[in-house]
DNA sequence: CGTCTTTGACCGGCGC
DNA sequence: GCGCCGGTCAAAGACG
């Protein structure tokens, strides 16, 4: 089980123009991303049961404080949406923090392949930070990995940068003459690592991912939005900065036998490294809710 | 042999 | 200028 929490670091600028009806989508009131917490709650009954133990809950904190968009009562039905539009595009960081509750290795992915290319212990935390970057040699979005030293089941997810190339299934999905299992990382001595729970969950956040959250979740999305969904087409650049958990934080494996578009999707291999999902903001709706004040 | 993890070294930013 | 700290590099080893 574990909850999770999505934030964002709000910094320099990082939308371009070519971000702008993300930005828009994102401030509309109807955005399928701001779903109020009722809502979600409501979508959150209305998922069958038993639900997947990996995701409990999932809650928002506004870092709002940070660029000064602090009013949360004015939502964005507020005069000032314009405004704060600008504001957003100027101040907002393509950095999203997460914070997951986990217990056990059940985790998630966000449906890219990483590499770990440095770890380092944090002054002042108990555990140490993991530094991933996107396999992918054209992509430069990085993640940080670490556990929070406040709750050590919380692990503390910090994306950085857009991912510049669809998620790796979503590759496949495409080429079905390449399907085949995702390379397998192997996860060596870790008995000689200090924290050594750390490690092992934090290889299931980047490991096991894929089978929790692969295309059972997305057949049973797409299973409610055939008729939209069965045509995804390129991802958005949301799928590139908000990570896969935020986007479908719900693995609802009991839809998961039955979809039209199953037979273009490909099958998901045990202890594959990457998802093979497919976003789409309507399935955002039922399953994240986004603080509005957040951004 | 290719890919990936590990881990010490290195570098740059920042505060004093 | 110096030291601390966080982020990154890259060599070495493990693994399939």
């Amino acid at each position: 089980m574990f909850s999770m929490e999505i934030t964002e670091d709000h910094g320099t600028t990082w939308f371009n123009e070519s971000d702008d009806d993300l930005i828009r989508e994102l401030l509309d009131n109807e955005s399928p991303f701001f779903v109020l917490p009722q809502t979600f709650e409501t979508e959150e009954a209305h998922l069958s049961k038993p639900r997947t133990n990996l995701v409990s809950e999932v809650y928002t904190e506004s870092t709002a404080a940070n660029t000064g968009l602090t009013d949360q009562s004015n939502g964005f039905h507020s005069r000032n949406a314009a405004v704060l539009e600008e504001k957003l595009m100027s101040k907002i960081d393509n950095k999203y923090t997460l914070k997951i509750r986990s217990c056990g290795n059940e985790m998630s992915d966000d449906g890219y392949k990483w590499r770990k290319y440095g770890q380092k212990s944090i002054k002042n935390s108990p555990h140490p930070r993991s530094y991933y970057r996107c396999t992918n040699p054209r992509c430069s979005a990085k993640k940080q990995v670490e556990r929070s030293s406040q709750d050590s089941d919380t692990l503390v997810i910090t994306y950085e940068g857009l991912h510049l190339h669809f998620t790796y299934t979503n590759f496949l999905l495409n080429q079905p003459q390449l399907i085949q299992p995702p390379t397998k990382r192997s996860k060596t001595n870790i008995n000689q690592v200090q924290d050594r729970q750390f490690q092992e969950t934090e290889a299931a956040q980047t490991q096991q991912i894929p089978a929790l959250f692969s295309q059972t979740t997305l057949a049973a999305a797409r299973f409610n939005h055939q008729d939209k969904l069965c045509d995804v087409g390129p991802q958005g650049l949301l799928e590139d900065m908000v990570p896969l958990m935020v986007r479908r934080p719900y693995n609802s494996t009991t839809l998961s036998s039955s979809t039209s578009c199953t037979s273009s999707y490909p099958s998901s291999p045990p202890s594959s490294s990457s998802s093979s999902l497919s976003w789409s903001p309507n399935i955002f709706t039922q399953y994240a809710s986004v603080n509005s004040s957040t951004i």
